[in-house]
DNA sequence: CTGAATCCCTTACGATACTG
DNA sequence: CAGTATCGTAAGGGATTCAG
């Protein structure tokens, strides 16, 4: 159910909430955010235990989502960076508060 | 991996984000936050399509982090209600931004 | 290096039936 | 009414392999 469309759920907090709902999402945004641009494979080893189908996964999604930027630089390998945009930037804000929250909470 | 153990994970975000993530989570305290205390019956109706095992199972988790108490009155048939704690309120204000968000980017 | 494709196994979840 | 117990299925996700 994770994966409900927008179509056939209407409403935007559901939409919302469904998508960084996914494994691992808030996770990675919060990687970024900490981070700044980062490339794919820098990106796996940071997120320890994280499979190389569930990051691609994930990143097609918040890409989809224009949550973040997927930049390819055609080189020889291939370089892929992976970094936010500015919609992104309003969600950091509050999963910043959650951060705090949870400080308060468990920390 | 939704249901990672506090002491497995010792990252207070990711206790808090692992505990949110499950299905139906927010969606269930977005409804008591409307409607305030609820019993089940009426939960369960409010939130289409989710199933008994479901609803109790999410409850459940949610009682035991306080951010939800249930009541039981023992009369015949019982009544069970269910509310938000304090430490919910918190929750969400946090919440209530996604929604604006939300409202912003899919409304 | 950055993925896509396949296989396979676990578990999450819904449906159903039953109890205090 | 408010759950618990059991069961079966669908699919989520890891490991692995291959490709541009």
């Amino acid at each position: 159910m994770v994966q409900r469309s927008r179509e056939l759920n209407p409403c935007p907090v559901s939409t919302l909430t469904n998508l960084l709902s996914g494994p691992w999402t808030m996770y990675i945004l919060w990687v970024l955010s900490n981070s700044g641009p980062t490339r794919f494979g820098a990106l796996k080893r940071k997120i320890a235990g994280i499979s190389t189908k569930m990051l691609t996964e994930r990143l097609r999604m918040l890409e989809q989502e224009e949550i973040l930027y997927r930049h390819y630089e055609p080189t020889v390998p291939p370089q892929v960076t992976y970094g936010l945009t500015e919609k992104a930037k309003e969600l950091i804000t509050i999963l910043e508060q959650l951060d705090d929250l949870a400080q308060r909470w468990y920390g």
